[in-house]
RNA sequence: GUGGGUAUAGCUCAGUUGGUUAGAGCGCCAGGUUGUGGCCCUGGAGGCCAUGGGUUCAACUCCCAUUACUCACCCCA
């Protein structure tokens, strides 16, 4: 217990730290170049936040909170996504009153109790975006067209966008009413779940996989057909903005995002090769949050990729880094004086901004040599006596194997060179 | 919340129908004559065999429970 991460946890060991940092500038890169703007919050809310704002009724909000009651009696929450954060900072700091539209991405951890499987946590990673105050259909795509850039610049393939629309409060209403008069006569039929669905989410019906339900469902009204106008037009708009930019897409139906400040616009970047959390990224309108929380009525899109399952499908796909380079330099010594000799080069060196690793073991030759090619030297020098006596020593190519005899006094301008050069 | 699978060294795994000092490969450390890595050879360290019960003369091995890991349902990133 003591020597094992809390379920659900993971650590992010060194080997693969390259990869996440990696992702994440990537990332930052092609959110800036859409001119979005870094923004980090505390990790924990006021719970009343995600309440209101995630939706009392959601599987998040009722079992999936990490809740907890602090020393002066305040109920706090650990955030178990990062959008009302970021929406509870946006009205706190007035950025109503920036230049619109406001745009902000981040780079976060989230806290969900869950039962943990292939792709699932319960302290994830999300890369996300938010854009206030734009309402347009060209909001959406331009957000889409975000994702499918950054997804290009990982050289990952064969994601699949699906997108829906899942109206406006009103339409959504109405749709929910005529889709329960078509299921009152089959619901008896079906299987549990949906049973249970009927009543707290009878769109999520649409989406269950038993063989049963779906020949039931064969006639079900679709949504996307009893959506009011407006909601139609809008969707229209971003469906052909999309297909005018060249980005692929399918209506899905079935998506119905679990959170309830969700409207109009939703998508999803769905794998196939990471198991059944296959969704790499989830986002969509949420036009009234805003106001939900307490701000003036403000439309809002946005979208979370889930860091962990996006590394899982670069894995899958084979897709790899460019490898860190070792230190440029490892000084072996072999004497007290040697020793004190090269502390003072190592110093010299890195206040120059070059990546030493100097003994620090007193080991044998032989040994620190095998530790400076387990560490990837790109040059090797050590230093006993005689160098101590001469001024000089050999400096040793790790990859040719080659020696130079150079003087100590010319170590750090020949590496300065050799740095810009290499 | 509901199911299935798994648990032996830092890692990947052996371990016979229950039988006494628990093994390999990789990794780590040290050597293979004087002060130079990769290949090779030798040696060493490192395991309460997940934990707690039970069966038995005897349990890593069989049974039960717990915990953890893992996969799926659900839900979601």
């Amino acid at each position: 217990m003591l020597t094992q991460a809390p379920k659900g946890t993971h650590d992010i060991l060194p080997d693969e730290i390259d990869k996440w940092i990696f992702v994440e500038q990537k990332f930052a890169q092609i959110c800036r170049r859409f001119g979005y703007r870094e923004i980090r919050l505390p990790v924990f809310e006021h719970t009343e936040l995600f309440q209101r704002g995630v939706g009392d009724t959601t599987d998040i909000v009722q079992k999936e909170m990490y809740t907890f009651e602090d020393k002066g009696g305040r109920s706090l929450t650990l955030r178990p996504e990062g959008t009302a954060g970021v929406v509870r900072s946006y009205i706190e700091h007035g950025m109503a009153s920036l230049p619109q539209p406001t745009k902000l991405f981040y780079n976060i951890t989230a806290y969900r109790y869950e039962k943990m499987q292939k792709g699932r946590f319960r302290e994830f990673h999300q890369l996300g975006v938010e854009l206030f105050g734009a309402a347009d259909a060209s909001a959406d795509a331009e957000v889409i067209s975000l994702l499918v850039l950054f997804f290009d610049s990982l050289k990952i393939k064969n994601l699949t966008l699906n997108l829906n629309s899942i109206g406006c409060p009103e339409c959504r209403a109405a749709y929910n009413q005529k889709l329960k008069d078509f299921l009152a006569d089959k619901i008896g039929n079906m299987c549990e779940t949906c049973k249970e669905r009927i009543d707290r989410n009878p769109m999520r019906i649409l989406d269950c996989k038993d063989e049963g339900c779906r020949q039931h469902l064969k006639e079900a009204p679709v949504l996307l057909d009893h959506i009011c106008d407006d909601c139609r037009v809008h969707f229209e708009k971003v469906t052909q903005k999309l297909q005018e930019i060249g980005i692929h897409h399918e209506i899905d139906r079935g998506i119905v995002r679990g959170l309830d400040y969700y409207n109009r616009t939703v998508f999803e970047f769905v794998s196939r090769n990471i198991g059944s959390q296959g969704t790499v990224c989830g986002g969509g309108r949420y036009d009234g949050l805003i106001e939900t929380c307490g701000g003036a009525p403000t439309p809002g899109i946005g979208f979370a990729i889930g860091v962990e399952r996006l590394l899982l499908e670069m894995e899958s796909q084979g897709i790899g880094i460019p490898a860190q380079p070792g230190p440029v330099i490892y000084l072996g010594s072999i004497g007290e004086k040697a020793e004190k000799l090269c502390e003072r080069l190592a110093w010299e060196l890195r206040s120059e901004g070059i990546t030493c690793i100097k003994d620090i073991m007193g080991r044998s030759v032989k040994a620190q040599m095998k530790y400076a090619d387990k560490l990837g030297a790109r040059y090797a020098l050590i230093i006993g006596d005689n160098e101590v006596e001469s001024n000089k020593a050999s400096l040793k190519d790790m990859k040719t194997g080659e020696f130079k005899d150079i003087s100590l006094d010319t170590l750090i301008d020949r590496l300065v060179k050799i740095r810009e050069t290499d």
